[in-house]
DNA sequence: GTTGTTATGTTACAACATATCATTTCTAAA
DNA sequence: TTTAGAAATGATATGTTGTAACATAACAAC
């Protein structure tokens, strides 16, 4: 069984344990960016499933299917970038905390990572004095990556 | 003199200063985001000035001259939001440093600060670990105003 | 005044996203 | 096992954001 493969069923357990179904469509989505090294953008999934499935994939599906693994936790959108990437985490068991993320600019390789807790809080108290409040502790973070930095 | 046509004028000399130049059309757009509360969208602008000056703006020229605002540091452009404001400081003298901003996702209300030094270091620091770069210190954060956080 | 530069006009289109209503598939109760 | 309701997908249209490419106009320097 392939790598792919067990984390596949290992979201469709988790599915499963939440009430809800990962289709074949929502999975050969999952996949599409599973096997991305890079976050796509819902148009770049509609493309590669089209081509990889020789299935009609329609833009408005990807769209429903994006959101559904995003409530999931299976797949994080990238505001910043109007992208998606599969969650760093997607085969752990444990609970997902909110991430933060590292967009390169470049070639849109991402870094799914946790900003430390006192960093966090530093920067949630100087949103409060301002008198505002954070709707989400996901943060994302242009960047360039180790590889486009170099070159 | 009103406060705007001050901050106008302030613009147009800070802008021949640098060897550009602040023409009528460009202050038409200026003085849109200078008189709204809240982060305008392009197509906004586009609407307010052929609304307000019975006058034609592009689409296309709007983008233009949002981005020469930009680079006059004018106006900034929240990427998060897809949206432009003026700058909180453009009637100061002082150097502008990059900003931070907190953006209601409910209102468009944006608020211009600056985090700490020491809270930008930490995330520099956290972020260079990760073997990423930040290619902009500007960092916008999805919040709730005070007052529709009260709503 | 000519000339090069900057600014704006114009058209077309690419890319990203949502609204709406119809149809199919699945689930669970009768 | 049928059947009503819910969930998922299909289909079409449209809205929103942003750029490419090439033309013309305005301006400044010589
Ligand atoms: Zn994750
Ligand atoms: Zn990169
Ligand atoms: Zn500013
Ligand atoms: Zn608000």
């Amino acid at each position: 069984m392939s790598n792919l493969q067990k984390i596949l069923s290992h979201a469709e357990r988790q599915c499963h344990a939440n009430g809800s179904r990962l289709t074949e469509k929502r999975k050969k989505v999952l996949s599409g960016l599973l096997q991305s090294d890079r976050a796509l953008s819902a148009y770049e999934l509609v493309d590669y499933c089209n081509k990889t499935y020789d299935e009609t994939f329609a833009a408005m599906s990807v769209y429903r299917i994006l959101e559904f693994l995003e409530q999931e936790q299976l797949v994080h959108k990238l505001n910043l970038a109007n992208r998606y990437v599969a969650c760093v985490h997607i085969a752990c068991d444990h609970q997902h905390e909110v991430p933060q993320f590292l967009i390169c600019t470049d070639c849109q390789r991402v870094k799914e990572f946790s900003i430390s807790r006192s960093t966090l809080g530093s920067i949630k108290r100087q949103v409060e004095q301002a008198r505002f409040q954070l709707v989400s502790e996901q943060i994302e973070l242009n960047c360039l990556c180790g590889s486009c930095a170099a070159a």
